[in-house]
This record gives C-alpha cells, structure tokens and sequence, in this order.
DNA sequence: CATAGTTTGTCAAGTAGTTAACATCCATGA
DNA sequence: TCATGGATGTTAACTACTTGACAAACTATG
C-alpha cells in the first residue's frame, strides 16, 4: 500500500480532534487548546521549571518565556525562585489555575466519551494500544529517538 | 478508560512522523514540511484557484496569498488569469516544482516504507481502515462536520 | 580555587499562521 | 439594466512559534 496515507490519514484525524477540543474550550472557559496544554501539563508536574516545562510541551524554552506573562496576569500561575537557587525558576499553578485545569480536563473528557460513544464498532482501547505500538516501533529507530 | 488519553497518542504519533518527514525534506531538498505539502497539494488539483488550494490545505485565503511569492520566486509555481476572468487566479506547477514535488514525495514514500518495514506486529492496511472509520463516525456528529 | 564549560532564562528578529476589513469582480433577479 | 449580494484575493495587525545570541548562574576539573 502507499505508506504515506496512514500518516494523511492520522493527520487529518487528529485535526478534527484538536478543532472540536478548542471550539470547546473557548466556548465554555476562554481558552485556547494550546493554554489549555500548557496548564494540564503544568499541573502534572511538580513545580517544574520552565526550561523542563517546555521540553513536556515540546517547545522552545523561549516560547515558554514568552506565554508566562499571559497566565501571571490572570492568575493562573505563579512564578519563583527556590531560596538557595539563584538560576532556576519555579512554576505552579494558583488555586485557580488548578481548578480552571480540572474543571477543563474533566469537560473534555465528558465530551470525548459522548463523541467517542457511537463507535461501537471500533474497539478505542484496542486502537490505542496499537497506535502506542507503533510510536514504540518508529521510536527504535535511530533517527527518530533524536527528534523527539 | 480514559478517553482523552487516546487524542494525546495519535497527537504524539503525528508529531513524531512529521517531525522525521520535515528533517528528511529539509536534508535532501531544501524544503519545509508545509512547503512540501503546498507543492503535493497544488500538484493534485487541476490548476486550482488559490482560495480552493487554501481549502485543501486547511488553511485561509490570506496564508495561501502570503505564501505564493516564495514559490514563484523559486520557479517552482506560475500564477496566472484565465482569459474572459477577471477574477480568478490559476495555480500551476512549474516544470521544475513538478520534477520537486514527485522527486520528494517518491523519497518520503521510500523512508516511510523503510521505518515501517519493522511494523510485522501490526497490519497497517487495517489500522489505516480503522482510523477512516473513527474518522467517518467522528464526522456523523453535527458538530465536527462544521469543523472541517 | 580559578576557570572553562554547561544550563538557564530572556531578547530580538524572522516565519507561518490567524481574523478583519477592503476593493473588485461576477451572478442574479426585480 | 442595474443594483445588490456573494466570492475572491490582498493587506494590515496580531499571535504563537522558531533560531541565535547573550548574560548570569551553576558545575566540574586542572
């Protein structure tokens, strides 16, 4: 077959997937999809740096730099430094920030079942345990541990 | 289960393959991911106006306008009227964009070929299938098909 | 201890997208 | 026929990323 159409085929997927997450998102917390990951994956850390941050998020440590003024204005994060550590900055979320994360988190996950509940005739557990399959195949070659 | 969770593996999986596309791209011809999928794209419609070609891309108007000079600069694409319309502009490939454009996507097709061959586990054809199918159910929801 | 190297966070400049507003062209129907 | 409405292509201003350069702060080694 032509092997480049599973990669059309996942891209087009995940395009309708991530659009529907953000029309949900702005609809019901003003929130982007992209704000929203960085404060899901934020709150899975434990007070991460920013540099660390942005290698979970898979950006640059200055895009990172550049969005934390946007969540300290509205109070979403708060930014330290460790007493005793002049270099590395802290990042946490604000109780507020925690509840708008969950709360948001819980919403898309309420609504992913919903879109996800009429595919009866496609088993979703069994998919992702074949999509990680492959990432974990594509991951044993060399050239593509480097990228990620 | 967690039926978000498996919008994160499909998001990791495309990141990683498109992430080895682009560096093989880049490497061999001079040529961005995007820049790839604008030439592939353009060569697969019969001398699209922009604002379709932007449609098949996914992208607005604007970034399809913004972007031709860079093609043409290079040689790689005309733009044109049609006689008897005032309108409409006519996107072609030049000779020299075709050569790239089928020469890049051959090499891509043969690097694919080559970080799938380890997959026995799995039967691409099927999983391919599966995801169409989770596509097309995804697409019955009211709300996704306004999306895209 | 000194110093050479590494990591971190930030800044500046560049790229690729967005939306909104606009002029222009074309089609349509009163 | 002509006025109006819709689609097209361009522009301007904005957003979110990138890379490269940098200073400051740590780390390790002679």
């Amino acid at each position: 077959m032509n092997s480049s159409r599973i990669t059309f085929t996942l891209n087009e997927l995940v395009y309708v997937l991530n659009s529907a997450a953000d029309r949900h998102l702005r609809a019901n917390f003003d929130l982007t999809y992209s704000q929203f990951l960085f404060l899901v994956t934020l709150m899975s850390q434990n007070k991460p740096t920013p540099s660390f941050l942005a290698e979970c998020l898979g950006v640059s440590r200055a895009a990172v730099s550049q969005r934390l003024p946007w969540f300290q204005d509205r109070e979403l994060v708060t930014v330290s430094r460790v007493s005793g550590n002049e270099k590395n900055l802290s990042l946490e979320l604000t109780r507020k920030g925690e509840a708008l994360a969950t709360q948001s988190a819980d919403f898309l996950e309420k609504e992913f079942r919903v879109l996800f509940q009429n595919t009866d005739s496609v088993d979703l557990d069994d998919l992702d345990k074949t999509l990680r399959r492959v990432k974990q195949l594509l991951f044993r070659n060399r050239e593509l541990r480097n990228a990620a």
